[in-house]
This record gives structure tokens, sequence and C-alpha cells, in this order.
DNA sequence: CACTGTGAAAGATTTCACAGCA
DNA sequence: TGCTGTGAAATCTTTCACAGTG
């Protein structure tokens, strides 16, 4: 479920219509046409178009790509069906043209510098995170309270002090700032990084941010993630009623041991790298 | 948003009805009928409610705790509703029976032991993250195929060898497993832990990983919450159209610097603790 | 009177199922 | 024939708006 995001006002939706009033899918507003769900399966699906790539798979039907992405093939194809019509009935879609499609859609054939605000635990993980460069979004900017830290290079890259966000974001061009700091600064961190420009931020403080409305916030949080966790685990230990004959046995197919398809999926992705 | 939840198949639903065919919120299925998008904001309250409480504050109005939230008023009342009437019509609700109520859908009233795996960056941020304890989700068991690793302590806890996820988790009665490995290693690890019976994984690993329908996966994936900002920040210079006198404004009262309402929000829970 | 709790409407998302094309 | 693309139905989620209550 999302999942989570954390943004209360909507945009006033200057709405782009036909002049016979039935929105229409042109260019200038297919972006705005596909649903806020269908995105996030999309960066998905191109994850795991990626693997295919870098395995030689030149083409893949709806249904394999959807059993790779852990959804079903109908909804697979209504989300690719939002970015155009890019397959090839009766075979299938080639794995490159999707690609690139799907990056055109996300944004991703720009550059998106990232600013990392905390440098602790969590903000050595992002600076260091190899699937951010990779895939566009090259950490440009890292910020920390600590004096100690000041111009120490964390993944190649100095730290500086976070008075300094306006100047040096500015600078670096940078559009995502990524919130690593404790609860009580990421408010302030925040304010800053707006007043630097910053429209698009990754929260990870467990805090909920107050933006202007042309502002984007995702947020991240591990305790909520948790508590998701919890509540299933607590719904499920009370359902101890009936077993149903269905229920009890697993659905064969789906428990299988490192399965091919993503068993070499996009190595550089490595999600840790240690200091 | 969203969420992201990454579960295929659906259980059987073996429905409660009262015989008239109509469901009826009966305490064995309440925690059914809770819709998954309200849990993940129950969350949410939950640590607005602890912040409040903090501050010896004992009384909230739905919209109080709306706007700390994020969310709007009558989706936070429908949300409160599915878990029962706690509130005073014309006054509000009390803080600490809220977080009771809370708490006790959400299955926190018993504790949750957590398992890292894969102790880079990512796993040192976990095993260190001071929400965790003080949320009930202590983390009793770490993990790591680095030989050098093995034995040492990182938070208090020993590094385990993965091979031993079966016994340690058993032992330790681990229910929920957080997988911070590489992408190669996570069904790998995955597998090894449904085996060990857990059947609630968070999974940081940039891979879909298939399991059995039994266990519950949450998928926290950096790079697609990037490239869905990525997608609002190119549909916003898409929009360099018209620059409607209202969207050019902010919304006044929410840019604000640091707000009261988050200010002192748990401060147990800073995100980062340096190694 | 102020605020909760909730049916019912509106909107968004998912699923079905099949027409249509290579 | 095999698979895509998509209207239409089913389902889930949000919002409205107001009756009901301490």
């Amino acid at each position: 479920m999302r999942d989570g995001d954390a943004h209360g006002a909507e945009e006033p939706a200057s709405e782009q219509q036909s002049s016979d009033g039935v929105t229409i899918p042109e260019p200038q507003d297919r972006a705005k046409a596909i649903p806020e769900a269908a995105v996030a399966r999309l960066a998905v699906y191109l994850r795991v178009l990626s693997g295919f790539a870098e395995q030689e798979v030149h083409t893949v039907s709806s249904e394999e790509l959807a059993v790779a992405a852990g959804v079903n093939s109908a909804k697979l194809r209504k989300d690719l069906s939002y970015i155009g019509s890019y397959g090839t009935r009766g075979v299938g879609y080639e794995v490159a043209v999707l690609i690139g499609q799907i990056e055109r859609t996300l944004g991703l054939t720009q550059q998106h510098s990232v600013a990392v605000i905390g440098i602790g635990n969590l903000g050595h993980a992002l600076a260091n995170y190899g699937g951010f460069p990779s895939r566009g979004f090259p950490v440009a900017a890292l910020f920390d309270l600590d004096p100690d830290l000041m111009g120490v290079p964390v993944g190649g890259i100095p730290v500086d002090h976070v008075d300094d966000i306006p100047r040096v974001c500015a600078e670096r061009d940078v559009t995502i700032g990524a919130i690593a700091t404790p609860a009580k600064g990421a408010q302030d961190v925040c304010d800053r990084l707006v007043q630097a420009g910053v429209r698009c931020v990754l929260n990870f403080a467990p805090v909920v941010l107050q933006v202007p409305e042309e502002v984007e916030v995702r947020k991240v949080d591990l305790a909520v993630e948790m508590q998701i966790l919890s509540f299933h685990v607590a719904r499920r230990s009370q359902e101890t009623s009936e077993s149903t004959a269905s229920g009890a046995e697993a659905d064969g197919a789906a428990q299988s041991k490192t399965r091919d398809v993503n068993a070499g999926v996009n190595p550089v992705d490595g999600m840790v790298v240690r200091p």
C-alpha cells in the first residue's frame, strides 16, 4: 500500500481537455493521466526489465514480466497502456523499447542530483548506495551538523554544514533532498532545502514534514512498516479458527529457491557497501 | 503509496458473515475489516499521539490530530472508526485511550523480535535504530556472510552466520526478518527465513521476493522512491505552460518553521546513531 | 455548541473478459 | 494462434455532509 506518501493538498489542476470535454491522452497531459499507483509499479517493471536485458533476454510477454514483478498480468498491461502501445500482439514486448519508454515517462532521461542530510548510519548507507548513480541519481552533496564531519569525504563526497544547504544545493543543482536526520532536526533541514529551491524530498525521519504544496514529499518510515507487519501477524494468529483446506498448503509454484528470473538482477544495485 | 507492498495472492477468505448475509464487525473479523490503507495511517497516528502524550497533551480533536498527521480530519475519523468509538462528541479523543486502542489493533501489545540480515551500512543503521526497541520491535539477531563479522557485536548483538538463521531464529523467537543484503543474496536469505518459520519480511534489497502465500513481505525500495520523485519533477517542469495565479504562491499556513506540533516528537526515535 | 461517528456519493484502482491484430 | 490493449464491472478508498451526542 501502498504506500506511504505524505502530501496533503492537491494542486489546482489546470486540466488540459479536448474542447468536447473528454480527456484524451495527448502528449502534454499523458504524464498527468498516469495513476499514482501505476507510476510506482513502472519503476519496479523497469528494474525487472533491466535484469532481463542483462541476461540478454530481448522479448517478454506480459505474463512473464508480471510474474517477475510480482503483479498480475492484467494490471501490468493496463499500467503499460498508460505510457503507450509498445507491444506486439501475439508476441510480447521488446525489452529495450519498454525500458526506454518507461525511463522517458519517469523522467529518467535527465539526471537528478541528490543531497543527503544527516550523515549517520543511514546517511552513510545512502551516500554509498550503488543503485543511485547507476540509475541517474548521483549523490552530489552531503550535510551534517557535526563539526568533526565537515570536509570528511563519505563515498567520495565531502560533508558540508547544514547551514550551507542553500549555497551548495544551488551550486550543484540539487533536485532531490534525502533527509536522514533524527526527528528533531528534520523540519528545519526540510525548510532549508525548500529555501534552496529543492522541490522533492525523501524523508526518512519519523516526522510528518510540513511543506508548501509545490514540494513533493515521500516518506520512508521503518517503524510504520514494522507496525504494518505486526498488524498482519496479529490478524493471522487471531485466525486460529478454521484452517481452510485450500489455505493450509502453499501455492506450490510460489516457493522455489532463487528463481532464475531475478537471480542475476542488476548487480550494481547492491544495497550495502561497508565503510 | 502506498505505498509499496508486494504480496501477490490473496487468502481464500473464509468470510465470517451473520446468517442473513450481511458482514457485521464482530470482534473476530474486526481486524480483517480494517482497510490496508487505514492500517498504514494508524501507525502514523500512533507516532503523532506519542508526541502529544510526551508534551502532556491529554486530549485532541480529530482536526488537531489530522493536521499533525498530514491527513484530513474526515479520513482520520473514518480510520479511527474502524477500531471502535473511543472519542467524546463535542470534546475529542483522550490521547492515552487512543494510543492503547491503536496499539491493540496493530498487535503491538506483544513484542516482535527482529532479525537483521546483511550487516553493511544499512544493517548497522537498522541494528542501531532506536525506534525499534522502544516500539516493541527488539532486534534480537544479526546475520551476515562475512567471516570477519562473526561474533562482532553491533548495537550490542553479536553477528551470526546466515547458515545459522534457522537455529538462531528459532532460539530467539524471531517473528520479523529485515533483509538488508545485496540483491544477489536476498532470495536465498528469504528462503532460509521462511524455513525458520519467519512469516513477516521487510525487504530492502532491490529484488521481488518469491514467497509462499502465508508470508507477508513489505518492500522498501529507495531507487523506486527516487524514480517516483523523478516522475513528479518531470511532470512539473512539463507544466511550464500556465502558471496559474493560485498555484504560484505557497499556501501560507503550510510553510512555517519547525511547527510546534511535531517539534518534540519522540526523541528516542532518532533515526541515526553513528557507529 | 462543538465535535464525533457514519451512511452514502464520488473517485481511484484493480480485475475481468474479450475484441483485434501480428 | 497467442498475446496485447482496453472498455466495462467490481472493488477499494476518500470525501462529503449531517444526524447524534456529551
